[in-house]
RNA sequence: GCUCCCUUCGUCUAGAGGCCUAGGACACGGCCCUCUCAAGGCUGUAACACGGGUUCGAAUCCCGUAGGGAGCGCCA
């Protein structure tokens, strides 16, 4: 639903194939996709596979999987293909070398035979005197002869972007507001490295352009590459795209999100249970704030989304939160898809009986064997239970339950009359005997699970050993 | 070092000069309900980083300070 003063957007994911897919990238890909969405427009996936030594297609079919577990549809992307194709970077090298061709005619980009070594000589140097380490020229002013002696001796050159070195790039961030850089303060920098291929600088910002993306949405970090990215187009005659920075995802000590804070990847909150919409509601509230409280549905997403509500500073993920969203999601499923979810071929009276007690499947596992297994040993509390209830009442509780069978309701009436208890101290003990635990689903439902002969056991082993 | 960004309860956030004795959500505590946990209802603790301005009035505007972060890569 497109709204009344919101033209059309196009926007994009382009993640490298060099991992799993991370909660923040997720994030800026499920704010590009709802910000498409709400206005109508498109949404486009790109894989930036530049680095052959680090990409691989596993990487790709995994993040494809990922994404659309997720929800996340893309328009256009790899395997759909679409006005731009291809979406993979790797297969877009004749349309680079016809742009790269534009600058050198130019005099916009230079080869450059430094080696790695040579640089990094050169950016030490400039961090001891106190410089910004920048890439010092020394190519810059090559004449023929000299690059020709150069490649003659078989030295590969990398292409540089000839910076101009007296502008202003001005934009307006979506987030952050008016930006303004001097051109003074960059340096050349590489757009196409000496294999070849193209670096990021480069084809990430003239595929955005090409690609018809109208709005790009990243992390922070990208900044200050904005600028570089902007002369680039500006060289090239390309319309620039809008871009938005948004604030990063961190754990829980402020740190970039990383393996030690547990969980970072959507494959492995997926492993462990956790729902789509529970994270999408979660990565819904870190860094945005939506017109509305409450869980909502992912369809309804877009409508509540706003784009000029993205956060600036950082946002910590915390589990806890995502927990909460987790449990909001689980209420709202079937009996027959939260019995899939927890996919043990549990019957459906226990489904219902443990799900509230459940945040992830492995939680149903001690019901589970409470109902056709062996008990945990007991707890401190648990024990104390037992031995406050004494012998006596157990046994008064087996004899009850031969009469009783597994109605909870005949069972407490007898007890209460044989024992005078009443209220915890009646039903505790039972519990305890029972489960194992002093806490769970309700107990009456529960015993009806139990099989006969397991339940009398559980009460006789109290009535002889206590 | 240089350039840029950020800073409201423990956490996510509302807040675009008076609607703010700063609101909501999560977490935490209490009470109610209840055999227990969960759910639900009620309720409590808890924040504008600091210092100067501007203004009748500032969380909101300006300037500094402090703290945090990013970029300056043949990684994206």
């Amino acid at each position: 639903m497109p709204s009344i003063n919101q033209l059309p957007v196009t926007t994009r994911f382009a993640p490298s194939p060099t991992g799993s897919l991370h909660l923040g990238n997720a994030r800026t890909a499920f704010f590009s996709y709802l910000w498409a969405r709400q206005s109508g427009g498109r949404f486009v996936l790109r894989i930036e596979d530049t680095d052959a030594e680090r990409s691989q297609l596993r990487f790709r079919d995994e993040l494809m999987a990922e994404l659309r577990w997720l929800g996340l549809e893309w328009d256009e992307g790899p395997d759909i293909g679409g006005p731009s194709a291809s979406y993979c970077q790797s297969e877009r090298g004749e349309f680079y070398r016809e742009l790269y061709a534009q600058l050198e005619a130019h005099d916009q980009a230079y080869p450059c035979y430094c080696t790695p070594e040579d640089l990094e000589l050169s950016r030490k140097l400039q961090r001891m005197s106190g410089q910004p380490p920048r890439y010092a020229g020394t190519c810059r002013g090559l004449s023929a002869t000299q690059r020709a002696e150069r490649a003659a001796r078989g030295l590969k050159p990398t292409l540089r972007f000839a910076v101009p070195g007296d502008k202003i790039i001005e934009f307006t961030d979506a987030v952050h507001g008016p930006q303004r850089f001097a051109s003074s303060d960059i340096g050349d920098f590489i757009i196409r490295r000496d294999d070849g291929t193209p670096a990021f600088f480069f084809c990430n910002a003239v595929d955005d352009s090409a690609m018809g993306v109208t709005q790009v949405l990243r992390g922070d970090d990208h900044m200050t590459n904005t600028p570089r990215q902007l002369l680039l187009l500006d060289a090239l005659g390309l319309r620039r795209p809008g871009y938005g920075h948004v604030g990063l995802l961190v754990g829980e000590d402020g740190a970039p999100l990383s393996k030690r804070h547990g969980s970072t990847s959507v494959q492995e909150f997926r492993a462990r249970g956790f729902l789509s919409a529970a994270i999408l509601n979660q990565l819904f509230r870190l860094g945005h704030a939506a017109d509305v409280d409450g869980w909502l549905p992912p369809a309804a997403m877009s409508a509540h989304f706003r784009p000029l509500h993205l956060g600036r500073a950082p946002a910590r993920f915390d589990e806890s939160q995502l927990v909460h969203w987790q449990k909001e999601t689980l209420g709202r499923m079937s009996t027959a898809e939260i019995r899939a979810w927890l996919g043990a071929d549990d019957a459906t009276e226990f489904v219902d009986l443990v799900r509230h007690n459940v945040v992830l499947p492995v939680d149903a596992a001690p019901w589970r064997a409470v109902v056709r297994g062996d008990l945990e040993p007991l707890g401190e509390l648990e024990q104390q239970v037992i031995a406050a209830a004494g012998a006596e009442f157990f046994a008064a509780a087996a004899a009850a339950y031969a009469q009783a069978n597994s109605d909870l309701k005949v069972l407490t009436r007898i007890l209460k009359e044989r024992t005078g208890r009443k209220g915890a101290d009646l039903f505790m003990p039972l519990r305890v005997a029972l489960t194992g635990t002093a806490h769970g689903p309700e107990l009456a439902p529960l015993l009806k699970l139990i099989p006969p002969e397991t339940a009398r056991r559980r009460l006789e082993l109290h009535a002889q050993n206590s």
